[in-house]
RNA sequence: GGCCCGUUGGUCAAGCGGUUAAGACACCGCCCUUUCACGGCGGUAACGGGGGUUCGAUUCCCCCACGGGUCACCA
């Protein structure tokens, strides 16, 4: 067979050379150790928990090392594109502090080593499937889908492994007669690798997370250029890669299986493979038994989900560094408020096997992670979720922005903060009391006699003075407690409850009831400053009606 | 079914031939406390099973079991 005759019937077009190819993208120049990897995502408009791990884990890796971070859109399957994913992609990914140095942007390329979507780079592609036909690595083959199926049924009859080899690569030896004819016909064709593996040998391979592996060689003749001239993954991710000089590829353990394809195709094309770092899934619990997260059955696999719930970026951000990296907690409490890229990332703590997803957890990196914040910045964040997802509660906080501040202040700061809250939608209910319009007696009050309860609270409008000190503004209480015969000294109170009524707690739980419609909240002497003399006392006297 | 990866408490995980087998989350108890939240102290709870190698295996090897992934002109 004249594989050089095949390579130009099949490929007339094709003016251009691989080592035109290795011209127009050299080398890169860039220190000694730098990284150079990348985030590849389908424009799906659908971005998940595994892109931000893969992302951040890539990100990480090539900043630290002073290398190289880009984005390649891999829009190879056009029916699954949807439109606008782009900019989703890159938006959503910004927002959790990742951000590419080169490739993809929204509205257009960055960089030399473009076209950075891959259905431009079509002719880039051909360049090297007709190379790899010239040596009679790639053929083409006609075979319509029912013969594929046929193939595969045929398959399981003979309880065979399944796929395009060997005996079942029908046009694996095609007669350039054959293949002449058909192309004549205009039949439609895609080309193939000519794999020259068997499933008898095993390759040795060292994954920088899994370590070393031991995988069966391909004998598959795998899809290489579809019918309509496209490359599938696995040859784009081959020349891409090489042309683009990616040192580290980090993707998701679910490619395994089809690395030793890989490994074929760039020793096929004469080239030195990449690092590659394939991670772990992330799981869930269905039921009993652990699953990987997935697309159509888990929406908490969506980033836009957290979004929606209300957990801080950063919050979610930080889990999942835990998550990747199980020293990251440790690091985090040495240092409670240093950035986060002072870390230490390393590819060399991440975890081979998959993990659940653990929301608990989550909730309490983001309570720990919003507790540090300023006010301030609660109010920034808080207001921006509300916007968006509870406009009524939105107008509230920015009718009175500094009365919503001053609420949020509330225990914060210091050496124990405060943490009511993991996310932003957990947010309204523990702020309600303070608006009236959200303002509500649900809470019952302490079991002691009515006319006490109504004599405690009218006595107490009396009393209350805006501007007492917090020791002037307690004392007055037990005092009152007194007054009504409880004890003004919770000790003394345990000490001989027989004595007295209840205590001072009690007391204060009455009020506190009255002035917040709760049994509990922060702490009161704050909370009456806040809502101030007129709401304190208004309260106060519906409450004793 | 074939191939591959994985297996330390409920979860995330330290460990890398000799340890009382860390720590975090969750849970429970106590303390602090005018409620709540925070914080402090303590507790329950783990090396999947069987063979080897070794003076000694959670650590190394093999088998099994279980879990997961993958077998497209999707990535």
């Amino acid at each position: 067979m004249d594989f050089n005759y095949l390579a130009e019937l099949l490929f007339p077009d094709v003016t251009e050379t691989p080592d035109d190819m290795e011209a127009k993208f050299p080398r890169r120049d860039l220190p000694e150790g730098a990284i150079v990897s990348r985030m590849a995502p389908s424009p799906t408009g659908f971005v998940h928990l595994g892109n931000l791990v893969q992302g951040l884990t890539s990100e990480r890796l090539t900043h630290q090392s002073g290398g190289v971070l880009f984005l390649r859109v891999e829009d190879t399957d056009a029916k699954r594109e949807v439109p606008g994913a782009v900019e989703i992609l890159i938006n959503s990914l910004k927002h959790y502090n990742i951000t590419f140095d080169e490739g993809a942007t929204i509205d257009g390329d960055n960089g030399i080593y473009g076209p950075y979507r891959q259905r431009q780079r079509k002719d880039i592609y051909h360049v090297f499937a007709k190379k790899l036909v010239s040596e009679g690595k790639a053929y083409p083959c006609f075979c319509t889908e029912e013969e594929l199926a046929a193939i595969h049924e045929a398959q399981e009859a003979e309880k065979t492994n399944f796929g395009y080899y060997g005996k079942w690569a029908k046009y694996r030896d095609a007669s350039i007669e054959t293949i002449e004819e058909n192309l004549k016909k205009g039949m439609p064709w895609v080309l193939r690798f000519h794999s020259e593996g068997s499933i008898e040998n095993k390759i040795k391979f060292t994954d920088l997370i899994k370590g070393n592996l031991e995988l069966t060689e391909n004998d598959i003749d795998h899809v290489l250029l579809k019918s309509d001239g496209i490359p599938t993954y696995h040859f784009a991710h081959a020349v891409d890669d090489h042309l683009m000089h990616t040192t580290h590829v980090v993707r998701g353990d679910e490619w395994l299986p089809t690395l030793p394809f890989h490994l074929q195709l760039f020793f096929a094309l004469g080239w030195k493979p990449p690092k590659y770092l394939h991670i772990g899934p992330l799981m869930k619990m269905d039921g009993e038994s652990k699953r990987k997260l997935s697309k159509r059955k888990d929406p908490e696999l969506a980033l836009t989900f957290y979004q929606e719930i209300g957990y801080p970026v950063e919050a979610v951000y930080e889990y999942i560094l835990t998550v990747l990296n199980s020293n990251y907690e440790d690091w985090r409490r040495a240092n409670p408020f240093a950035d986060t890229n002072e870390f230490k990332f390393s590819y060399k703590k991440m975890n081979p096997a998959g993990s659940l997803f653990d929301e608990d957890k989550l909730r309490d990196v983001s309570k720990e992670v919003i507790s540090k914040m300023t006010a301030e910045r609660v109010y920034e964040l808080a207001l921006a979720w509300a916007k968006l997802y509870d406009v009524d509660f939105a107008e509230k906080l920015e009718a009175n922005p500094d009365f919503a501040k001053a609420i949020l202040a509330i225990g914060r700061g210091g050496k124990k903060p405060r943490k009511d809250f993991a996310v932003w939608s957990e947010l309204k209910a523990h702020m309600a009391f303070f608006y009236d319009a959200y303002f509500k007696v649900e809470a019952e009050y302490p079991d002691f006699d009515k006319a006490d309860i109504d004599g405690i609270i009218k006595d107490y409008i009396d009393i209350y003075a805006e501007n007492d000190e917090q020791t002037v503004w307690f004392d007055k209480i037990k005092a009152l407690a007194e007054k009504y015969g409880f004890c003004p000294d919770t000790k003394q109170y345990k000490a001989n409850p027989d004595a007295y009524k209840g205590h001072v707690g009690d007391v204060s739980m009455i009020l506190r009831v009255a002035v917040t419609g709760r049994q509990n909240s922060p702490d009161m002497y704050e909370v009456m400053r806040i809502l101030g003399k007129e709401k304190v006392s208004l309260r106060l006297a519906n409450a004793a009606k």
